[in-house]
DNA sequence: CGGGATCCCCATTGATACTG
DNA sequence: CAGTATCAATGGGGATCCCG
């Protein structure tokens, strides 16, 4: 006896697991962040906020605690004078490499299909 | 003479598509919702509310008007009564599917990153 | 230099009720 | 059923200043 049809699980799990991915890759600027520190490979505070175009310092700094929660980023302060601090990928977060890759290209390809069609 | 490196121009332009993919992707909801359809291939107005966990009318309302202005999804009016309106994935929005599969995959993995260690 | 603290605005979203 | 309308709240995010 039952009315409605069983909900698929599977399709449930992947739905949380897709949701999973975008909520630690929310807001504007995550993916542009990743971005900017995966290309130079090592990146300084100012340095992304002057490659991640718009953002303002607080939320820069927001974003990257995230992501350090998140264990994609890896912080290290170097003692010059004055302070510098360096931002890298940790093995985790290259593994994001291939959805902005996917992206980058869907990116294109949706611009195309708009603007061109 | 140039004192600072030459700005990437690819790189530039990469995260520009990223960008643009994100900004049709952005909300807490649209990925759900493209699942959603897409598991279905055919879906109404009602049966994606109840899909989308939480979500309510008036935004599922609202993301349903983005998605179709960015061609991903289509929808049809049947004229039964009271009227039911269909919505299935354009041959665009099916483009997706990789990377709604990626951050499926990437966000299992992650889960067990975060939470097993 | 790399942030933190504060102030403040307005866009996003929720709740509820209503309509064709 | 498939939305729309309206009101209210909340918090995202900018601007600015400050500090170690």
């Amino acid at each position: 006896m039952q009315c409605q049809p069983r909900r698929n699980e599977e399709h449930q799990k992947e739905m949380r697991a897709v949701q999973d991915s975008m909520d630690v890759l929310n807001g504007k600027w995550k993916i542009s962040i990743i971005s900017s520190i995966c290309y130079y490979n090592k990146r300084r505070f100012s340095d992304i906020l002057n490659d991640v175009v718009g953002i303002s310092n607080k939320m820069l700094s927001k974003e990257l605690k995230e992501l350090e929660i998140n264990q994609l980023i890896k912080r290290t302060v170097l003692d010059t004078q004055p302070i510098t601090v360096q931002y890298e990928l940790t093995e985790h977060g290259l593994t994001l490499k291939t959805i902005i890759n996917n992206l980058t290209e869907w990116g294109i390809a949706h611009h195309k299909k708009i603007f061109e069609q």
